[in-house]
RNA sequence: GGUCAGGUAGCUCAGUUGGUACGAGCGUCCGACUGAAACUCGGAAGGUCGGCGGUUCGACCCCGCCCCUGACCA
């Protein structure tokens, strides 16, 4: 053994398989897994989050799951530290890390020498109270002031448009001036391997049907109905299935179970398809099917950096 | 068998006192994205307005018949 333990990433449509792949490939090299995963880091969001299994994360050590309350909020900027923190001791422990996840943004985040500007409530609400007043003039106003932010930002985008304008005044400098770094995609690990898994569409749908039938049928609705006391966090709030499975139980919304599974399954779906987009669009990225990649690290350490696929 | 209501975009429905469908929400497709990202937001495609006849310069909207759906009465 010589050097540094390597970091391999397995991304990917969510459905598609990365944890099973992911065990496999941990359990033969002595990997540790960190989770690049924005809801499974919460501990009592299990079945819908597809969180590894106990017995699996006995066999091998998982990082950034179970590490938050639903009552607490998860943000990019606090998941950077904290999982790159992981990565460190992994490989100062000699053991190969394995990124394993489906959180685009949160990727980026870590893999990616990318800074995030800092926040503040005080100020993000007058902000924010100045977008809402009037978006399209809080656009035009961004325009004046930071072009290249504004072009990005769509003109009726309040969340956008808020956080350009709150960085802009929290920092001094521009919002688009902090996102030089993004279009490089220069990893902050040099040996980084991105293994990207996908699908043909029609096969990859099916799977998300079944696997939402599944995780009902295995007791998501007791695990939504055990939160229902809590006051779930804004981040934690959005979580596909446990939204409207909460929502349902509440007796809000549609009472016909049926159009519930399906409200379920439409969000997945387009969250698949938001994935699949945001992944396509790093050059790092080496696309498998599921079927050809059945040792990710192996596979990974074996191909040539942005090899053909 | 009869009465009433209804048949308009893939779905749920608006709408025009007759003048080329202003359609909306949802879905679908495409796309943007740096502290909520399983978020937020943008764009596009999709309709012979149930069928056939009639009235009219002109009908999705008026008339007749027919088909289908739902409720009610027998």
């Amino acid at each position: 053994m010589t050097g540094t333990p390597p970091v391999v990433a397995l991304i990917g449509p969510t459905g598609i398989g990365k944890s099973d792949l992911a065990m496999q490939a941990a359990a033969a090299h002595d990997a540790v897994i960190v989770a690049i995963d924005a809801f499974t880091v919460y501990r009592q969001m299990t079945v819908g989050t597809a969180k590894p299994s106990p017995a699996d994360r006995e066999q091998v050590p998982h990082r950034m799951v179970d590490v938050l309350d639903v009552e607490q909020d998860c943000s990019v900027q606090w998941f950077q530290p904290q999982a790159r923190a992981a990565i460190a001791a992994a490989r100062a422990d000699g053991h190969p890390v394995l990124l394993t996840g489906g959180s685009g943004l949160y990727f980026r985040a870590v893999v990616d020498p990318l800074e995030f500007p800092p926040t503040d409530p005080g100020v993000r609400a007058a902000v924010q109270a100045g977008v809402e007043a009037d978006v399209f003039a809080a656009h035009r106003r961004l325009a004046d002031s930071d072009p290249a932010a504004a072009a990005k930002i769509d003109p009726a985008n309040v969340r956008r448009i808020t956080r350009a304008l709150e960085v802009a005044e929290l920092t001094g400098r521009p919002f688009s001036s902090f996102r030089t770094a993004w279009d490089a995609h220069d990893s902050l690990y040099p040996d980084l391997r991105v293994v990207g898994l996908d699908l043909p569409r029609p096969e990859l749908l099916r799977r998300i049907e079944d696997r939402v039938q599944a995780m009902l049928a295995d007791g998501w609705i007791e695990e939504c109905r055990a939160l229902l006391d809590r006051t779930l966090s804004t981040s934690a709030a959005q979580a596909i299935g446990y939204a409207e499975l909460m929502a349902h139980l509440r007796g809000e919304g549609p009472g016909d179970p049926a159009a519930v599974h399906e409200r379920i399954v439409i969000r997945t779906r387009r969250f698949a398809a938001r994935q699949r987009r945001w992944f396509a669009a790093d050059p790092r990225v080496q696309w498998h099917h599921p079927a050809e990649a059945a040792d990710p690290l192996d596979l990974a350490l074996r191909t040539p950096t942005n090899g053909p696929c």
